[in-house]
RNA sequence: GGGUCAGUAGCCCAAUCGGCAGAGGCAGAGGAUUUAAAAUCCUCUCAGUGCGGGUUCGAGUCCCGCCUGACCCA
């Protein structure tokens, strides 16, 4: 490229340097260095895919390496890793679609990655690369796994953790599970069940979303709105299987309540705490009415409560859930989740017919599909009634999908007159409407599910023994309060909280997976694999495919059982087979950031004194009280619900057991927007590659998601003499676009990059035509951080054109041809002088502290602008000085380090401009002597004066006063007031 | 449907505490250089901040309502 500099030789020679000299290597305490502050900057790692990288993906990389060598050049010991998560759905599809083994692939796929990564300049410690399919990781994958299997919740411990904070329930280990006197009595056998039953790591039967096609089960996390797999699309189907459950509920409340102190973007945290979904409510009990004394209400009188409670029977009544006990006269009827056990028991045998078929139907529907707002109510009368405890009054036993058996107790009392999906079922089903709730003067009671006045039940006159149920006129919480506390003296219910996060499934039917450390013996027990043994590694297989299957109901086979001898193994000298399913994805991700602290440890998974540092130390940032965890942690918001809630979870079980020393991974977390470029689809909605869309002249088109016909289009279509058929089709609706395919008009849409949208940017051309370091600050430079943007090609001279400038203002090359191959000659330039400019010196000063600024606050974008404003200015000037030229080339290193490193050398310099220190600038230089003071007359601009710096008013409006336009506006008014905003502005109020 | 965030020049974006709407880049126009082109350099044009109200001496910024878009949840 003419006029360009040789980025092409340069960059990779630095590359070279840096990975021979290990420039970026981090230091653990008792190393040389290891006393300085720590700076632990971490990237989501990345799940190696067959694609390699495009533009999109190192957005945060680069962020994250201009902030690594930012802090090491403020002189932190800075970890900065990279490694991959390697185990998972995608290479083991692929490896079954073409036959080669996911090792392999892996691998390969990895290899592409790194040298993506490498080749864009960043600035990782490889020698702390770790991939979550070694056995070297994965054997300590195993090993904590087995601390959540030797371990339980104490859910009523109060302790003191090591940062002084007062907790309520902690993880302890089995061992020290309390066994009651019964189970005891048992023997050993009884209480082995026993503690099975509390280990956070247990064994259960669960109803869980089969993908037969995958021949796997999916976490609900992995299944679509529309009951599909997420990988490939395939149906999925809801069956009660055994498998491998993770007790992440027992943590609700500390995960929740330790996502306040994090320094984290409030959006996330909302999302954690949507997902956790804690609702706090009560449990009240149903009873069934006799089938017999068909038509009578209980009646209502003193002894009402009582009397329920003497004919009341756990096996007769339906426990309900609800947020709202406040509204408990308003229930009207029950609705029983289809699966609820009851409903075999309570159906009527004229209703038997259509409950049961109801109930198959039911099964068939994901959960998103039966909650789904717009959907239509659909029900089943099961032929029983209960009876409403706090009324007598007997009410219909209804069985609907809208009532999910997953959460709370698997039934609803329904109160329609106050929530949206129960008065869609009452309308749609005719049944009673009770309004309970008052709404604020002129709202709609009907439908009303926010807090108002409690109203309609019972006064408390006609029936003193009733008092303790009566709340009319309590405002909505209070109302919750009294007659929780009521149901609760009664017997007839109890205050709870409820959760919508489940345990985790950890299960899955598959080979590409971290075996489980566990076997089973022939007597049925379940026992760990020792430690000594981990790891249990995987077994070579050349048959590595699930079972897959069009029936949902095929018992699921996994590859490892296939596996020959490797399904056996001794323990204890009992001959038993090893658990034959893996671990899912999550697993590797969830604790990777401990084990870059330490990667090539075999004889623990951290070192204590390694994680203390890196985990706990002062860090850099202190916007927040911390409570310790990664200084950084940069990354998509894709993963802000699971991954992030999962190593949350497992962080704080190790924390409980000891194992580290803070009670949270991730101090900071910050996600990066996404990188998006414009889609282009023809009148048939099909997608054309991108890159061979030029722009001309405006053309109308039809819309490709168009259905609706534009009814203007199509009354000028039929009066232009179109058949009607024609007529429709040409107008259906058309979209002017100036965007045009071989020829053919295409409409414009900015989407994410993907293969499948055809309009993938790769980021080795971007780097071939114009360098790593353009593609750093085009990078940087589109605008901030966190938002989403869309990828401009045509944009990236102007980031260019900089570094060329920079390149001209330390360099003087001859223009005249050169043998290809040789280097070229080349001179410092002539304007590089010993002697400071002292109008580049101030301005410089100017702009160390605005970039720095900028660099701390993530704000890449004006930081480019504000070198680059400084380099206009050097340009233009005919003297620079050289200690001025370095202190701009360590601004810019961070972020175009290639080409700060070369001029850096160029001028002399022998060490890495990675290893050397940030500029400093001195405060009294960044101030100017005289300012431009705005000056307004009622608040409209009507002139500008120089004033000196810190003028105050009376200097100030002396100045005015000499301005002729200000002067004039004024007029001989009287000034009522003036505003003073130093050194920007004067206002006079006339 | 609920929640969160955003909307500034033809385009990407600045404006950090409520204080002159413009730092920077792309594109465009003109010029210099050149046999010519590319590259390079210089100069210039372009918006009143999605819409409607309100608070204030003063609103892109704060408040209310609406429109559009993105994301999350249902």
């Amino acid at each position: 490229m003419s006029g360009g500099y040789p980025f092409a030789e340069i960059e990779p020679r630095w590359q070279g340097v840096w990975q021979s000299q290990r420039t970026f290597a981090a230091v653990n305490p008792g190393q040389p260095g290891g006393d300085k502050p720590k700076y632990y900057v971490l990237d989501f790692f990345p799940y190696p895919s067959g694609a390699g990288l495009h533009v999109g993906h190192p957005l945060g990389y680069i962020a994250t390496d201009i902030i690594a060598r930012y802090r090491r050049m403020c002189g932190y010991n800075v970890l900065h890793p990279m490694g991959w998560d390697a185990f998972g759905l995608p290479a083991e599809q692929y490896a079954i679609e073409t036959g080669v083994h996911p090792a392999i692939t892996t691998q390969k796929n990895i290899d592409t990655y790194k040298r993506q990564l490498r080749m864009i300049g960043l600035a990782y410690d490889w020698d702390r690369e770790i991939a979550t399919c070694t056995p070297d990781y994965y054997r300590w994958t195993q090993w904590i796994f087995l601390q959540l299997f030797n371990a339980w919740y104490d859910p009523a411990l109060r302790w003191t953790d090591p940062l002084g904070r007062e907790v309520i329930g902690r993880a302890r280990h089995i061992r020290e599970l309390p066994i009651p006197a019964e189970v005891s009595a048992g023997g050993e056998r009884a209480i082995e069940d026993y503690r099975s039953k509390h280990r956070l790591a247990f064994l259960a039967e669960v109803p869980v979303n089969w993908c037969p096609a995958l021949g796997t089960v999916l976490a609900n996390e992995e299944v679509t709105a529309d009951g599909k797999s997420e990988r490939g699309n395939h149906p999925v189907y809801r069956r009660p299987m055994k498998q491998w459950m993770l007790r992440i509920t027992a943590y609700c409340d500390r995960l929740l309540s330790d996502l306040e102190p994090l320094d984290w973007p409030e959006p996330i945290k909302l999302m954690q705490r949507n997902w956790i979904g804690r609702s706090e409510g009560a449990y009240v009990d149903f009873q069934l009415a006799s089938p017999t004394a068909s038509g009578d209400a209980v009646s209502m009188s003193a002894g009402l409560a009582q009397s329920i409670r003497d004919w009341f029977s756990p096996e007769n009544s339906i426990r309900v859930f609800t947020t709202r006990p406040d509204t408990l006269f308003g229930a009207t009827y029950v609705v029983l989740a289809p699966e609820h056990a009851l409903v075999a028991k309570i159906v009527s045998s004229d209703r038997r017919a259509a409950v049961d078929k109801y109930v198959a139907q039911a099964k068939e529907k994901s959960d998103l599909d039966r909650t789904a707002d717009s959907k239509v109510k659909t029900g089943e009368f099961t032929g029983a009634y209960a009876i409403n405890p706090v009324n007598g009054q007997r009410v219909p036993i209804w069985i609907a999908d809208y009532v999910l058996a997953g959460y709370g107790t698997g039934a609803i009392m329904a109160v329609p007159a106050h929530d949206t999906r129960d008065l869609e079922f009452a309308q749609a089903f005719k049944l009673p409407v009770v309004q309970v709730v008052q709404p604020p003067a002129g709202v709609e009671w009907r439908g009303f599910v926010d807090d108002g006045v409690a109203m309609n039940s019972p006064a408390a006159a006609s029936d003193p023994a009733y008092a303790a149920f009566t709340i009319n006129g309590l405002p909505t919480p209070e109302a919750k309060r009294k007659i929780t506390a009521a149901l609760e003296q009664a017997g007839l219910g109890k205050g709870t909280v409820q959760y919508k996060l489940r345990d985790w499934l950890f299960s899955r039917q598959r080979y590409w997976g971290e075996p489980f450390p566990i076997a089973h013996r022939p007597d049925g027990r379940v026992v760990d694999v020792p430690e000594s043994a981990l790891p249990v590694a995987l077994p070579e297989m050349a048959d590595f495919r699930p079972t897959a299957s069009d029936d949902p109901n095929a018992e699921p086979a996994t590859p490892l059982s296939r596996s020959g001898e490797w399904t056996m193994v001794e323990l204890e000298g009992v001959r038993c087979r090893r658990e034959l399913n893996t671990m899912p994805q999550w697993a590797g991700s969830c604790w990777y950031y401990l084990r870059f602290i330490d990667p090539k440890n075999d004889r623990a998974f951290v070192d204590g004194q390694a994680e203390r540092y890196w985990m706990r130390g002062p860090g850099a940032s202190s916007e927040k009280p911390r409570i310790g965890g990664v200084d950084l942690y940069m990354g998509g918001a894709e993963h802000a619900v699971l991954h992030l809630l999962y190593a949350r979870f497992w962080h704080k079980a190790l924390f409980d057991l000891g194992h580290v020393s803070t009670p949270e991974p991730f101090h900071k977390l910050f996600n990066q927007g996404m990188i998006g470029a414009a889609s282009y689809r023809d009148e048939r909605g099909t997608y054309v590659p991108a890159s061979e869309v030029v722009e001309g002249v405006e053309q109308s088109m039809q819309h490709p998601d168009a259905d609706e016909t534009d009814q203007e289009a199509l009354r000028a279509a039929i009066a232009s003499g179109l058949g009607m058929t024609e007529a429709k089709r040409v107008s259906r609706l058309r979209v002017r676009t100036r965007f045009s395919y071989h020829g053919a008009p295409v409409f414009q849409a900015f989407e994410k990059m993907s293969k499948s949208l055809k309009n993938v940017v790769n980021p080795d051309e971007i780097v071939t035509s114009y360098g790593a370091d353009t593609l750093r600050l085009y990078e940087m430079y589109m605008g901030p951080l966190e938002k989403s943007k869309p990828w401009n090609t045509n944009d990236i001279i102007g980031v260019n054109r900089f570094l060329q400038r920079v390149w001209r203002l330390v360099v003087d090359e001859p223009d005249e041809e050169r043998s290809e191959g040789a280097p070229r000659a080349w001179t410092l330039a002539g304007r590089i002088s010993d002697a400071d400019d002292p109008a580049l010196e101030k301005l410089l000063h100017k702009t160390i502290q605005k970039v720095t600024d900028d660099y701390e606050r993530f704000s890449f974008n004006t930081a480019i602008a504000h070198l680059i404003v400084w380099s206009n200015e050097a340009q233009k000037s005919a003297a620079v000085g050289r200690s001025q030229v370095m202190r701009f080339l360590r601004l810019l290193a961070p972020m175009a380090p290639h080409i700060s490193e070369e001029l850096w050398s160029r001028l002399g310099q022998g060490q890495s401009i990675a290893l050397a220190s940030w500029p400093q600038y001195d405060a009294a230089l960044t101030r100017d002597d005289t300012v431009e003071v705005a000056v307004q007359v009622n608040g409209k601009v009507r002139g500008r004066i120089q004033a000196p710096a810190d003028a105050d008013e009376a200097t100030l409006r002396n100045l005015a006063n000499e301005d002729e336009n200000i002067r004039r506006a004024i007029e001989g008014k009287p000034i009522r007031k003036a505003i003073v905003v130093p050194n920007r502005l004067l206002n006079l109020i006339v």
